[in-house]
DNA sequence: GCGAAATTGGAAAGTCAATTCCAATCCTTG
DNA sequence: CAAGGATTGGAATTGACTTTCCAATTTCGC
């Protein structure tokens, strides 16, 4: 039978305790891999953090490859539902500004502590970790596609004009919200976070702007 | 007298021969912190890449973290004089998108390993060392600063409208150049950069084409 | 050329992390 | 309730890394 190359030997748990426990490590490994990096994060961390002893953490997820790439897969997965409803409707520039502000909030409230979740496992892993990162690409296709289909809803609508290159914007989009967390973590200042994305929406307005005086000239 | 509350121990070489050694493990260590990480790169490597002993490093730098915060003033300093010519002269649409489009090429070159130089050590390390988070900040000042001095320059030049907000857009704009090299790390390819940049860059081609409209009505 | 300071090599201490292992205990299933 | 797998605790192993230390050795100012 052949594999993918990259065997992780995660294991599920069987019983409700141990679906408890493995949880636990996973919440416990995600924080503090976000909150100190990958690397920064030893499993006696994740031990007390998640109260558990080690051949726990090894019992289910083999070893900290495993648990790194659980925690890429749950920060990717869970994160993005978390968002549903919101990014299910991003097909106006309303839309896109009320949720980029929303990520705003969130960096005030945090003190702009840790940037994106993924986007700072991205950085760590890209160049050390090959599986990783194509776990964190998954990721990142995901929160595209999510931009990208609402954007195109706003072409079918006729609300962006029919050549508009959606797909270039929703990169722009999401690059701006990394760069401007990046931006902001280092500054430990939102602003800008702030400036990046609005620019970027500004841009997308534009747009918008540009096609509703086509359609008033064609008519 | 006060100090700033981080001492870092680095000692300037005083021999010819030392300011060699000093140098060479100063580029070393730069480089592995690149292609690896902080975290990620050991005393030891350093050695070995730089064909030193542990007491020089140790000499030179104090221990591992002023090694560091000298990575980070070396990636900050020296690379920024590299590009000085280029960076002097960022104030047209044209020069603006011929220095994004280099940095694409260098990313083509290397197959999109690594990002930028400055902003992986600074998704890496803002959080957990104060003292380097700062010496990021002013790293992404320059950076900041010289893309906004030739808007700034268009602007007065007439380019760009007086009402415009040169500093949102060079936010913008470097913060499209970081998002755009941490999609194109993730994907291993330049794409993504290349789009994310070149929507501000267009954006602020807009403005520029509205600021001459704006001129030739006012005529 | 001479003494002091700078530079260098290499060993060694001390710490801590990753992982393995085994013995216990718990749970499920028949 | 008994067997067998799941789960758990905690000790032990192994290895690497940071840092210190001291004894050469080289270089510089005079």
């Amino acid at each position: 039978m052949p594999t993918t190359g990259v065997e992780t030997r995660v294991k599920a748990a069987s019983t409700e305790g141990g679906r408890r426990t493995r949880d636990r490590i996973l919440r416990a490994a995600a924080e503090l891999m976000f909150e100190q990096g990958v690397a920064g994060t030893s499993i006696p961390d994740v031990q007390r953090r998640a109260q558990v002893s080690a051949s726990q953490i090894y019992h289910y997820f083999g070893d900290k490859k495993g648990l790194t790439a659980a925690v890429i897969e749950y920060q990717s997965t869970v994160k993005l539902e978390q968002q549903r409803p919101l990014l299910d409707h991003l097909d106006s520039v309303d839309a896109l500004r009320e949720w980029c502000e929303r990520a705003a909030v969130r960096l005030d409230a945090v003190h702009c502590a840790g940037g994106c979740e993924i986007g700072s496992l991205a950085s760590e892993l890209s160049d050390i970790d090959p599986s990783a990162r194509l776990g964190l690409a998954t990721g990142f296709a995901a929160w595209q596609a999510a931009i990208e289909s609402g954007l195109a809803r706003m072409r079918e609508r006729g609300d962006l004009g029919a050549d508009e290159d959606v797909t270039a914007l929703a990169v722009a989009l999401l690059a701006a919200i990394q760069g401007g967390m990046l931006l902001a973590q280092v500054n430990r200042d939102a602003t800008p976070y702030r400036r990046a994305v609005n620019v970027v929406i500004d841009h997308i307005a534009d747009r918008v702007a540009a096609a509703r005086a086509a359609r008033s000239t064609d008519r």
